[in-house]
DNA sequence: ATTCTGACGTGGG
DNA sequence: CCCCACGCCAGAA
């Protein structure tokens, strides 16, 4: 919550375009932990809190809705997503090379 | 203080 | 191609 780390999370995943999405290891990899992905995931946990940070935009490397349980009933990340002009499928996001934003490339 | 788990990703067998 | 193990950091029991 307090450590910076959160923060650097927060910040990418504020900064992620609407009708797109990112990988978690994405995320990781800009803020300069390539390998701690899960932190990223576990940041999303805390940040499921704020409304500030757009967590359903945020899906694992293989497109998939991983975090979907956690939220308040598991079709509003996807209804999120799909509201955004993100298709959904059978949890796997669609087009994903094409909604994929990748904050390293995107965002510099 | 110690141990385990967690919304991942990559690599090796 | 499928399965298993490791690494990463932080929070909760």
């Amino acid at each position: 919550m307090d450590t910076n780390f959160f923060e650097k999370v927060y910040a990418v995943v504020c900064q992620i375009p609407e009708g797109r999405v990112t990988a978690y290891g994405a995320i990781a990899r800009k803020i300069g932990s390539p390998q701690s992905a899960r932190m990223v995931g576990w940041a999303m946990n805390a940040a499921h809190t704020r409304d500030d940070v757009p967590a359903h935009r945020v899906v694992n490397r293989q497109g998939l809705l991983t975090g979907k349980h956690h939220f308040d009933g598991i079709n509003l990340m996807q209804q999120l997503l799909e509201n955004e002009g993100v298709e959904i499928k059978n949890n796997q996001v669609q087009n994903f090379d094409r909604v994929f934003w990748d904050p390293n490339t995107e965002l510099s």
